[in-house]
DNA sequence: ATGATAGTGAACAACGTGTTCGATATAATT
DNA sequence: AATTATATCGAACACGTTGTTCACTATCAT
């Protein structure tokens, strides 16, 4: 990819993150995205459909980091769940989350976050797949598959939001035990 | 109230009821819901400020009408939750949903529907906090109460988009206890 | 050096929002 | 019935956002 492209590519995801802290994603405008990234009107539309797109190609990125375990079952310790204990993958998970590395959490919190959420929950739901023996069978056994999935991943994203707008007052290890009671 | 005002209120409420049908409430535009009802443009802003005040006031009418059990635990049949098993008045709930009276279900599975979310809620809220007993001590005990309920009233919202999205193919009964399990 | 590719910035059309105002219709008061 | 108060009308307006276009300039790759 040319070196130009590049540049203001992740001049925009700069701009765009910066204002993601700053304010919601349904009140940011295309315009003010180009006047901090400092970039030409029509170059913005030239790499990014839309607005909607342009949260499209970050959540991707984002996640990519967040969640690339998916694949790894075999391989070393590339990615950043590296402990025993059979929950620490979650609680890795939250931890990463709380460092806010990528303004995830002003995503996760702010309204109007339907197509975040989306984006979320399929790579979430890649590592609830692959640790499914975490969960219950007590509740599994009764209810269909995809009805359960959907549940703990929706359980996740509830608990994250409640941790969040209530301080983030618990640890790590906290709110992931009650992610784990919850679900 | 005079004559008027009610009739152009009542026909703004028609045609967004409608266009809610129709479309997500993201996509719908003041001058469709004026066209619609037939009024003019000052008359629309005279009775809302914004289109999301009408939505407030929108649903504030439904669940008028759908939680109006709330305070009323000692008096007569006047509601619709009248049976005697315990987790009847869920049941009941799940059963008023599915005839969706009001489009109650539109705003439900749509997106961007935060707001809708947060007055359903917040009306579900007092149904719940009034039947705790019927909710597992279990988990309750070790879980803080705000996080508890907040758990139990998304864990409801969850169930409801499922069964929407998947055609409502479960029955009332069905569906809640789908909802008792996960809870 | 040269041709291809990317960025510029201003202008533009289309649409949505919310306000204003004089004119008209309907309700309430006497 | 006449009068006063209040709603509604509808068109015009200012404003902001979106997405496109185009001629021009800067940068890259060979």
């Amino acid at each position: 990819m040319d070196r130009r492209q590049r540049k203001t590519r992740q001049a925009i995801f700069a701009a765009f993150s910066q204002l993601l802290n700053e304010k919601d994603f349904s009140k940011i405008t295309a315009g003010e995205i180009m006047e901090r990234a400092d970039v030409g009107r029509a170059t913005f539309y030239a790499h990014f459909e839309t607005k909607d797109f342009l949260l499209k190609e970050l959540c991707e990125e984002l996640f990519c980091h967040i969640f690339d375990m998916a694949g790894e079952g075999k391989s070393e310790h590339r990615h950043i769940f590296e402990c025993s204990a059979p929950q620490s993958e979650f609680v890795h998970l939250f931890s990463h989350l709380r460092k806010n590395d990528n303004n995830v959490l002003c995503l996760l919190s702010s309204p109007n976050n339907h197509l975040f959420l989306k984006y979320f929950k399929s790579g979430l739901k890649l590592l609830v797949e692959s640790r499914l023996d975490l969960f219950e069978k007590r509740k599994s056994e009764k209810l269909p598959e995809q009805f359960w999935i959907n549940h703990i991943l929706s359980t996740f994203v509830e608990t994250l939001q409640w941790w969040i707008e209530n301080g983030m007052r618990e640890s790590e290890e906290e709110i992931c035990e009650y992610f784990f009671l919850a679900v």
